[in-house]
DNA sequence: GCGCACTGCG
DNA sequence: CGCAGTGCGC
């Protein structure tokens, strides 16, 4: 059977609602893993995806973070937390089942500038999404998703002498993703693309898009089972290119994988 | 020659510009007094005006009041006060001549509540208006226009029994409305529709405007001479039905008057 | 309910 | 630049 997973910084569900539902009727993946909702449970617009057949797994707060996870087959929620608990103040992970498949769908912190504190929790932040990649390196298939805030390679921005040690291009931010992908996880558009720019990000500032000049740092990181049965991994400017966007664009992949209960 | 002079209090006409020219292109009045533009005169969107051949005046603030005067023909600039200076720091005044007709966008201050310094502020401005009429009552050709917050009789609210006392149908107000058309000044709106309940103003809350539940608060006053010249006063609703819209509806007069330089 | 201002965040 | 939040005016 073929799954579709996605993976979309919103910037707020309620701003992007319209936006969203206009992708997920177009390109109907199975499951979205969302970003930045920055809404409560409560206030989350659960119905236009019920109304579509998703089920609808939130885990949000009042203005900042927020992470949902829509899916069209039953999704058990395994936890709203790194396992750590590490900032579990902040609702930035969904960890949920699907189909038999360990979905992890993660907002890292931006991190502020690259002194500070802010900084620091991004970097022990990243450490424990490499802990959390060993921790379920037992399963077949496993998922890790979303916004990661980092762009790990040399053409994942416009020019990496420019960017070098920029916030999302630093060194210590780099080498802690790589250590993500060392416990066995695939960076899966880079394998489908092993060479040539590409972004999922652009600020909505100077006209970034229009230029160009943005960066990627929404990512699908699979299992090697899940990497042998990728078929794809795209990511659509469309909706960047839509009015009042979110700054960031949907990432795809689809699977094609043995009938599951 | 006929000339159409209409008043719509927008309540922003950054947030309302799409309906403003929608309007605008559709009904051709000749001059448009607004109110509650709600800009600094250096943010005022004029361009989309002057593309149409219409010229502005606008004297605006941040936030609060702001009146402009959109106009066909060129307008002479008489004073942005009252003659007395009362509220002189509020941009809610603009008195201009138009084709030898001396016209007056006003924006009466809500008032607040029935008790208090800000109701008293509005008394006081009525007052100022009467003065103001009185002052421009040898003008053969005077139009005083905008929204008022005063609904003057019974038919111009829902229920008199039930609003008798509240902000704007309260008898201190009335009274004062009174006083300014006894300089001599005609409602023309009441005038061709001497009965019958009409409205020019829908609260955005309970469903006011599907209730039909309003008051008739934006009148055009005119001098004698003008009123007789004058062929209809019309309340129109429909832009009050759009999207987003402006609580008040705009007021149109129709004149028909001999050719003047 | 819907504008505006301001501030924090990214 | 564009989301939130809060406070205020109408």
């Amino acid at each position: 059977m073929e799954l579709t997973i996605a993976s979309w910084n919103v910037n707020s569900i309620r701003a992007r609602l319209s936006h969203v539902l206009t992708w997920l009727d177009d390109r109907k993946p199975d499951v979205l893993l969302l970003q930045e909702t920055k809404v409560e449970n409560g206030l989350f617009p659960r119905e236009p995806f019920e109304e579509r057949g998703m089920h609808v797994l939130a885990s949000g707060q009042k203005a900042l973070n927020g992470v949902a996870v829509v899916s069209r087959h039953h999704p058990e929620l395994l936890g709203e937390t790194l396992s750590s608990g590490f900032l579990a103040d902040q609702r930035r992970v969904l960890r949920v089942r699907i189909m038999g498949i360990t979905l992890m769908d993660v907002y890292v912190p931006n991190g502020g500038d690259t002194s500070g504190e802010r900084f620091a929790d991004k970097l022990r932040f990243l450490e424990e999404l490499a802990r959390e990649a060993g921790l379920s390196s037992q399963e077949r298939y496993m998922l890790m998703a979303g916004d990661f805030n980092v762009a790990p390679g040399e053409d994942d921005v416009t020019d990496a002498k420019v960017m070098d040690g920029r916030l999302c291009f630093h060194p210590e931010e780099r080498t802690r993703f790589e250590s993500i992908l060392r416990t066995g996880l695939t960076d899966l558009f880079r394998a489908f693309n092993p060479d040539g720019k590409a972004y999922s990000w652009w600020d909505y500032r100077e006209g970034s898009f229009r230029r160009n000049a943005g960066m990627r740092l929404d990512h699908i990181l699979v299992s090697p089972a899940l990497a042998a049965a990728a078929r794809s991994c795209t990511i659509d400017r469309e909706p960047r290119s839509w009015d009042r966007p979110s700054d960031h664009a949907p990432v795809s992949a689809v699977f094609e994988l043995p009938a599951m209960e």
